[in-house]
RNA sequence: GCCCCCGUAGCACAAUGGACAGUGCAACUGCCUUCUAAGCAGGAGGUUGUGGGUUCGAAUCCCGCCGGGGGCGCCA
């Protein structure tokens, strides 16, 4: 809503520099910074510098030129619609906005737009984000919670910036981890079935623990328990031997256990508001990954050694002429002719391309996997996809223990679902202490949204190429810099809100020309800037960018909310447009918290 | 050997070419008969690992070094 002034003020300063024959280097706004007021500045530095490289300007120093050129701008700048004043300050012209004018103009579209308010234009482009990738037969563990975190709200912010958007998930329902906790049930549990969903999905990783501990090498080994793990061991292999086969009985034991671990992955995806579009099984795309093989042969991409006893293998540097080693070569099929993770993903991608018109396909996986998908991204390009330049992998770092990895192997893992009922425990805990009076179910309910908002700020909060220590108290935290600190200022401004309306006061068309305090002013600001925010989290895939923006706009709340009083106003004229105010700051606290996939309560 | 990521206040992090490098936690000082104190306000804490370079301007870009992590043809 600043472009109009923006460009009316850009054409003054060009036609200005024109006349005096200086090139001018393109203007870069931003926001005035320490100012009680509001505005946009922008610098003459580079054209400064180009002029003194060009050998004009006199021979003085560049920042004093441009101070200068701020200053004759200022000058010849007049009187222009909507702006109070301007100044030159360290080579920066700041142009500070009409207040009471600025002002309508944000709150009034906030409150028009609603849960609109900074929806991007439709891109036209469609964008695939793939997160949410756990492996079956094991439990939901807390660095699953980053991808499907990370994953979901970076789909959400590219939806509401303008993409046309497809969620999807890419399980991987088979492999070796998966015959082992087949062969385990088989030998051990057999017909056995824990009652509720996440006791059954956290029972296969007890025995995928178990089982790996038994076919593990140990030192000091005595012949009989060599022999014992041997046996074990070719158990394991006839096993899966049975399950590539297509063995009706494992096939049957495979698809009733993977459904205990999607049942419960589908009921941790529930709680956390989210509605997977595509599921992708590994199983499913492990056929098709063999046919493109053939394919990639033919174009003379990849490279069929099997003829003397090797695999299908893609020397892409080789091919690339790189005189480094960088993408290094990839293995497409084994020597036994079957397919690797490589060999499905560059199905899948042709899959997402061809069948569900991908034109940008982002990857939520994790940091080692960065090799992985340089190579997929690479080979993608050789063959042909220009979508493959729009291919982006989302790499995160681990979330580790104090006491090391976590491991699935070793059964050393946090699980999500004991992270999120402690979460709901602790804000019970708070509640009954804050809220006596609210009802049994609503404190329930509310005890969800804040413990599950924590948690997922606390992700979120954090740059996704860092790894993060896991905390229970950091990640449970209430204070500071937090999901429920954002959530409370949605609170306090539907507590207000409400209080005016037993009041009877109604929300109605106001102005702002009042003297407004600079509590207000930051507020405003803060709200202005979020179709910005949005913008630029989407176009960087980064919903950290979102995650500080919501924390800056819930603390500008914070600090007016308690210096600035809104039902206690003297003048109604100011009660009224403050009143105003309070509504499309919860708007926009809530549009916020939306995208970071966090719930806006209206108590707590 | 090669490739990638990271190093910012005691701790955890933010800021990817612009104005005094910000925020939280911890510690300290104030503020609840007044719209919810899960809050607000205030000081204190920094040669941005290090040495060069590019630039009018560098935490940010380039090169070297030190320290940490990850990866490198038949795991996923």
């Amino acid at each position: 809503m600043t472009n109009q002034l923006q460009q009316t003020i850009e054409e003054k300063i060009k036609s200005f520099l024109d006349a005096q024959e200086i090139p001018l280097a393109p203007l870069k706004w931003t926001p005035i910074p320490f100012s009680g007021e509001w505005g946009i500045s922008t610098s003459f530095f580079q054209t400064a510098a180009d002029e003194a490289r060009a050998g004009q300007g006199g021979g003085k120093p560049v920042p004093q030129r441009a101070q200068e050129l701020a200053e004759q701008v200022k000058g010849q700048m007049g009187s222009v619609e909507g702006v109070s004043h301007i100044e030159a300050m360290k080579a920066y012209l700041n142009v500070f906005f009409e207040t009471s004018d600025y002002a309508r103009r944000v709150v009034d579209e906030v409150l028009a737009s609603g849960p609109d308010f900074g929806r991007g234009a439709a891109k036209g482009e469609r964008v695939m984000v793939e997160y949410a990738q756990p492996n079956t037969h094991h439990s939901f563990h807390i660095g699953h919670a980053r991808t499907t975190l990370l994953g979901e709200s970076l789909a959400r912010i590219v939806e509401f910036a303008g993409f046309d958007t497809i969620r999807a998930s890419y399980p991987g329902d088979l492999g070796l981890g998966v015959i082992t906790v087949l062969w385990a049930y088989e030998k051990f549990y057999k017909g056995q079935e824990p009652q509720g969903v996440h006791e059954r999905g956290q029972w296969l990783l007890k025995i995928y623990a178990e089982a790996t501990a038994l076919l593990e090498k140990k030192e000091n080994e005595t012949p009989e328990q060599t022999a014992q793990r041997e046996a074990y061991e070719a158990e394991r292999r006839e096993l899966y031997r049975k399950w590539d086969a297509g063995d009706a009985a494992v096939r049957e034991l495979w698809r009733v256990t993977r459904e205990w671990s999607l049942e419960e992955l589908r009921d941790i995806l529930n709680m956390l508001d989210i509605k997977i579009d595509v599921w992708f099984y590994e199983s499913e795309v492990d056929g098709p990954s063999k046919v493109i093989v053939d394919e990639l042969i033919a174009k003379g991409i990849a490279t069929d050694e099997r003829p003397q006893g090797g695999a299908v293998i893609i020397k892409i540097d080789e091919k690339l002429g790189m005189a480094k080693e960088k993408y290094r070569t990839a293995v497409l099929l084994r020597s036994d002719g079957t397919s690797l993770y490589l060999t499905k993903d560059l199905a899948l991608a042709k899959v997402k391309f061809e069948q569900y018109h991908v034109d940008r396909s982002v990857y939520v996986v994790d940091f080692r996997q960065n090799l992985h998908f340089q190579q997929a991204f690479k080979i993608l390009e050789m063959w042909g996809f220009p979508q493959a330049a729009k291919c982006y992998h989302l790499s995160y770092g681990y979330i580790t223990l104090p006491e090391g990895a976590m491991s699935a192997r070793r059964g050393r893992v946090v699980l999500f679902k004991d992270v999120a009922d402690e979460a709901v425990r602790r804000v019970l805990a708070v509640e009954s202490e804050k809220a006596p009076d609210m009802s049994e179910a609503e404190r329930q309910k509310v005890a969800e949204q804040i413990g599950l908002g924590a948690l997922a700020y606390s992700m979120l909060s954090v740059d996704n190429n860092k790894d993060i220590v896991f905390d229970m108290d950091a990640a449970l935290s209430f204070d500071g810099r937090t999901g429920p600190y954002i959530q409370n200022a949605h609170v306090r401004a539907n507590s207000i809100l409400k209080k005016a309306q037993a009041a009877g006061y109604e929300l109605r068309v106001t102005g702002y020309d009042y003297e407004l305090t600079k509590h207000e002013i930051e507020l405003i600001e803060q709200i202005s800037k979020f179709p910005a925010a949005v913008e630029q989290a989407a176009n960087e895939y980064r919903p950290l960018v979102m995650a500080a923006y919501a924390y800056d706009l819930a603390n500008a709340f914070h600090s007016f909310y308690h210096a600035v009083p809104v039902l206690q106003a003297e003048d109604a004229k100011v009660r009224d447009a403050r009143l105003q105010l309070v509504a499309a700051a919860k708007q926009v606290i809530a549009n916020a918290l939306r995208l970071l996939d966090i719930q806006a309560p209206e108590v707590m």
